[in-house]
RNA sequence: GGUCCUGUGGUGCAGUUUGGAGUGCACGCCGCCCUGUCAAGGCGGAGGCCGCGGGUUCAAAUCCCGUCAGGACCGCCA
């Protein structure tokens, strides 16, 4: 056994112990003769104090930061007026009788402590094994094991059933591109990695398991960003003869155990939102409702305007608080991120005493409809008024960017000014099936093709482009704060019905037979009814740890383009190697 | 595919706007001093391809072009 205690279990109870702890030179604390040492470990941090005239002084002075040390000594209480309150081991020390070096250290690249924070992080990448050791890092590595263990406890305890379902499977070229891997054995031929197991936890709902989970690593080769990872965890949800409303209850019950696990608090009754709703009101199907500053629709203020560009599918706005005294360049900031993101133009408008707009529109709008805007957004002195016209989509769209833009809170779920922080999570539901239409009239699936559309719009899918887009699906996701943390469906469990949807999707019989032939052929066997969720772990994990990335809570990630500096990934393959999976480089490769 | 930001001793930054000697701050590192510190303190020292390449100029960390790396975002992510 090489150690008794952890070092920061101690306390002032253990006065008088001998132990043995082991771990890292945090700091060192040379005085000439004394030395202190804060050693760390997996646990915390304790302080070690080596005398010169005991057997451990002797190779005091060699011990540098990040040495591997074993300390052997008695606890005793700190002297008066030498107590750290600052650590929880702050009361006792160590008084060395024996130090062993188990392993020496070249100075660190970047300081462990917390004035890691601002290095450059492909630098922390790079030697991630150090940046691992931090406290921070600990700290959200340990809350993301518990969130797993939360959401496992909860899935468990309802007699859900864990499948590990494959890695390699077919590629199916819907959604987002696959990662693929050639196969040694087919030349010429590839598997997949999953972007989710979609089609396996149906296949375990016909195979009646009746209630599936898995904590499921899924893969996708999109671009990366803040919040995305090529891979990812997914709490991977389905099941059988349960409707949207059981499946939301379920869910809701694991993401409330592991927030209660990490933060002490329950996440309460979730509110829902439809689509339809949040789109008119926030601009956005991840509504972020910690604050308001809602999208307002002032088509009834504008309905008989003079004013050419007001004459439009959509007149919308915003009242921002205080913002009325904003430079002309930060005004005009917002004009041109406003053009960025689609929109003809943005209306301004600073609201002066007794309501006046001054604004370099006001010229053009009647008394009644300027005192139309300032009633129906509730503007008051010192606001700024900002309205976006035209697609009704893009309006809504473009003031929900503004809205972020503007009046985001940070992420942060600390107790700050002793009130309590904010989680604002809602169910956005009765999503639209399709995302779009194409123009010669076929439509893309918002969702995934197998999702069930709403039972009172099945008439409509016979209908026109319009007719279509109108066609609401039993999809809900789930938000917080802005962040969608997953989404799920009601199904589709009958082959008539799917066979229905790919032939709308423009998938004919035969290409759907070869790509999702399994699936209709299962179906054909007495598929139950299945509804199911899948939510990101990360996402999760990283807005309950305060991070504004999910890289902070990924122990070995990748940075933006895909790269990994730790071990050089992606690399070339050897020739020997390529030519025994049958393949060769078309063109020589750039760099 | 696109827009924007960043790149200066091991680390974090200032210096770039308005070209004039690698000039500065804090930390770390090395040495010496120091027996109660808490990211100890004092004194001294070492350490630089100003990401890389090209251009403009008498002269470039600084201006221009390109490129690489990292980051934020748009597209993309059923």
């Amino acid at each position: 056994m090489m150690r008794t205690h952890y070092a920061g279990s101690l306390r002032g109870g253990d006065a008088g112990s001998i132990i043995t702890v082991c771990g890292w030179v945090a700091a060192r604390r040379d005085h000439g003769g004394v030395v202190f040492l804060d050693l760390r470990d997996a646990s915390g941090i304790l302080q070690i104090v080596i005398d010169p005239a005991t057997p451990a002084g002797a190779d005091s002075s060699r011990i540098r930061s990040e040495f591997v040390l074993q300390v052997t000594g008695v606890v005793r209480p700190r002297p008066g007026g030498t107590l750290n309150v600052d650590l929880p081991t702050g009361e006792v020390e160590i008084a060395a009788d024996s130090v062993v070096i188990l392993n020496e250290s070249e100075p660190p690249p970047f300081p462990l402590n917390d004035r890691a924070d601002g290095v450059d992080e492909s630098l922390r990448l790079r030697h991630r094994y150090l940046d691992l050791r931090r406290g921070a890092m600990q700290r959200n590595l340990r809350l993301r094991a518990g969130v797993n263990r939360s959401v496992r406890a909860v899935m468990d305890a309802e007699n859900f059933v864990e499948v590990e379902t494959p890695m390699l499977i077919a590629s199916t070229p819907e959604g987002a591109r696959d990662f693929v891997v050639p196969s040694r054995l087919h030349p010429g031929e590839f598997y997949a990695l999953p972007q989710s197991p979609q089609l396996f936890k149906q296949l375990l709902m016909v195979g009646g398991l009746d209630r599936y989970y898995q904590v499921a690593r899924c893969l996708r080769d999109e671009d990366l960003r803040a919040d995305r990872q090529f891979e990812f965890m997914q709490l991977d949800v389905e099941m059988s003869f349960a409707d949207a409303q059981d499946v939301m209850d379920v869910v809701a019950r694991a993401v409330d155990a592991a927030v209660v696990g990490a933060t002490g608090r329950s996440i309460g009754e979730v509110p829902s939102i439809t689509w339809q709703d949040s789109m008119e009101r926030f601009g956005t199907d991840k509504p972020d409702l910690r604050f308001g500053m809602e999208l307002i629709d002032l088509g009834g203020v504008f309905a008989s305007t003079e004013f050419r560009a007001f004459q439009a599918d959509a007149v919308k706005g915003i009242c921002v608080t205080g913002m009325g005294e904003a430079s002309r360049s930060t005004v005009d900031g917002l004009v041109d991120r406003a053009k960025s993101l689609g929109a003809q133009g943005l209306v301004w408008m600073r609201v002066r005493d007794g309501g006046v707009l001054e604004a370099p529109v006001a010229k053009f709008l009647s008394a009644d409809e300027q005192a139309g805007v300032v009633a129906t957004l509730g503007a008051v002195t010192g606001d700024l008024v900002l309205i976006v016209a035209g697609d009704r989509r893009m309006a809504n769209e473009v003031l929900g960017a503004l809205r972020l833009d503007l009046g985001k809170p940070p992420v942060d779920f600390s107790e700050t000014d002793g009130g309590p922080a904010l989680m604002r999570f809602v169910w956005v539901t009765d999503f639209p099936l399709f995302e779009k239409v194409d123009a010669s009239g076929r439509p893309t699936p918002a969702h995934h093709p197998f999702t069930m559309p709403h039972p009172d719009d099945l008439a409509l899918l016979d209908g026109t482009a319009e007719e279509l887009l109108a066609v609401r699906s039993q999809a809900y996701d789930l938000v917080l704060n802005g962040w969608e943390l997953g989404s799920g469906s009601v199904r589709i469990h009958r082959a008539d019905v799917q066979s229905r949807i790919f032939a709308l999707l423009g998938i004919d019989a035969q290409e759907a037979q070869e790509r999702f032939g399994f699936l209709l052929d299962a179906f054909k066997f007495g598929a139950p009814p299945h509804a199911g969720f899948a939510f990101g772990i990360d996402r999760l994990v990283a807005l309950l740890a305060g991070e504004e990335n999910i890289r902070e809570v990924i122990a070995f990630p990748k940075t933006q383009s895909g790269s990994d500096p730790l071990t050089g990934a992606p690399g070339p393959l050897d020739p020997t190697h390529l030519r025994e999976l049958g393949l060769a480089m078309a063109a020589k490769p750039k760099k």
